[in-house]
RNA sequence: GGCCCCGUCGUCUAGAGGUCAGGAUCCAUGGUUUUCAUCCAUGUUACAGGAGUUCAAUUCUCCUCGGGGUCACCA
């Protein structure tokens, strides 16, 4: 059974970044039938807030991403690490380190100096002699001096380092005991049963570290896909500083969870020339093997363009339901349906469609300069008073055919063009040239409001 | 700086040792529409550079250049 997990740090909302693994790692698990855990790693007391794991609990709910079981906290599992950290004393797999931070500081700088990479000298590793007085000692791990470490890596391949260059013996405890990031993940990721894990390429480097964890505590080593970063405009790793990549901040725009969902999972990833994927399509098609190896900039034209075809095809009563967050609340039956019908090809977000809903709904207390100078000529006034008579003398008016009709006699009685009716009648509908069908506005309006707003035009013009 | 990763239209991407290097988006033009939007059609734009392997390289190898990541008692 495959399984996957998202291990954010709650030190913030949930970024598109985070998101986009997470939904990789969702629908990897998904798809196979395993399942999709969720930890919250707030070991560090100092930067992580409650409130910050709430808000990624909430992003993931509207986005629909349903984690297994119990969320893990490893603030929860101090003496889980603590027995490991023991075991790992016992054996002699780690060590009691001494030096002070002073020490350790002094010791990088003439490393530094000397051009040489900074690193922990090892000088307590086989150390048995009095502990100095007055330090409390860090716990270190013992890792390879020599030797090569491949991390198979399914989207980057075999990636080798040499122990060399990037090893030393880490810290695994701190003077306080609490355990640190890279001896967590790998006890954790263990003990949750995690085998594949999808996560950003940021981690690569630190997966050495990780898999001398695994060695030295007899874990069998989990798959792992690290996914290209999503960088910014400026080539740059995507930070809080980038404009919206909190993602609540996308329902507040008036994005739709799927358009989103869809939008990320093509980021980095792709399944020949398809564009639109369902969640069932997602979850059937993907696979962490096609993800791409270079990282991708984030520009949001493309989410546009999604939000509004997922706008096009959604059912006026699901939009009607999600417009309730903007505010926007349609009573009747088939107002609803019409007003929906010709707007919601018109939109690229939702805030967009309900301030087009509203924009109609709204009797116009000005018209625009440029479009009456354009459109409304000396004749109009009376095409208008002719349309309005036939408006106020119909009792039948309820369709958009019915008002349509009496366009047309208009235009063949008084041998004239359909624009003659047409733009000045635009123009006192909606105080612009611009905007959906006339005889669907006048539909939604119904005639008495129609009928005031030819009035008011009139007037106006007089 | 050491180590690691990456390099196809502006952007997201497909692609394979021989393709007119494909799609999408954006942009532009035309059609549809009384208008605008949608929709449809058309068009502009890309294999970072240099060697090598090969009959043939954008595809394989190496180098250069460029970009990114990472080097904590953060995660």
């Amino acid at each position: 059974m495959i399984v996957t997990r998202f291990a954010p740090s709650p030190t913030g909302y949930l970024h598109i970044g985070g998101l986009r693994t997470a939904l990789f790692s969702y629908l990897w698990a998904k798809k196979n039938n395993g399942k999709f855990l969720l930890r919250i790693e707030d070991t560090d007391k100092a930067r992580n807030s409650v409130e910050a794991a709430n808000a990624i609990l909430e992003a993931f709910q509207w986005l629909g991403l349903a984690h297994e079981g119990e969320i893990t906290y490893q603030s929860q599992r101090d003496e889980i690490y603590a027995q490991y950290i023991k075991q790992l004393l016992d054996e002699g797999k780690a060590y009691k380190c001494y030096m002070s931070k002073e020490e350790l500081s002094e010791l990088r700088e003439t490393q530094m100096a000397n051009k040489q990479r900074t690193m922990y000298d090892g000088r307590y590793r086989d150390f048995n002699d009095t502990p100095p007085e007055g330090v409390e000692p860090v716990i270190r791990i013992k890792a390879p001096q020599s030797g090569t470490i491949i991390v198979k890596d399914g989207v980057k391949g075999d990636v080798s380092f040499q122990a060399l260059d990037i090893l030393d013996d880490f810290v695994i405890a701190r003077a306080d005991g609490s355990p640190t990031y890279n001896f967590v993940v790998a006890i954790d990721d263990h003990l949750m049963g995690v085998n594949q894990v999808i996560r950003g390429d940021d981690h690569l480097s630190n997966t050495p570290k990780q898999i001398v964890v695994y060695e030295a505590l007899g874990f069998e080593i989990p798959s792992f896909y690290h996914v290209p970063m999503i960088h910014n405009h400026e080539g740059k790793k995507l930070s809080k500083r980038d404009g919206a990549t909190d993602v609540m901040a996308y329902k507040e725009m008036g994005y739709l969870p799927q358009a989103l969902l869809n939008f990320l999972v093509r980021l980095g990833w792709s399944h020949g020339d398809q564009e639109i994927f369902s969640m069932d399509e997602m979850m059937e098609l993907f696979n962490p093997e096609d993800i791409n190896k270079s990282a991708s900039i984030y520009n949001t034209e493309k989410l546009d363009w999604l939000n509004a075809h997922y706008i096009k095809n959604s059912s006026n009563s699901t939009l009607a339901e999600l417009l309730s967050d903007y505010d926007i609340v349609l009573t009747s039956h088939d107002k609803k349906e019409i007003i929906l019908d010709i707007l919601k090809d018109r939109a690229k977000t939702l805030k967009e469609l309900g301030f087009l809903i509203q924009e109609i709904l709204q009797t116009p207390t000005s018209y625009d300069e440029k479009a009456l100078k354009k459109a409304f000529k000396s004749d109009s006034v009376e095409i208008l008073n002719a349309f309005g008579a036939k408006i106020s003398a119909s009792s039948e008016l309820h369709l958009p055919s019915d008002y349509h009709a009496l366009m047309e006699e208009v235009v063949s009685e008084m041998q004239i063009s359909f624009g003659k009716i047409g733009q000045p009648l635009r123009i006192a509908l909606l105080g612009k040239l611009s905007g959906p069908g006339l005889d669907s506005i006048m539909a939604i309006l119904g005639k008495q409001e129609t009928m005031l707003r030819i009035a008011n035009a009139i007037t106006f013009q007089a």
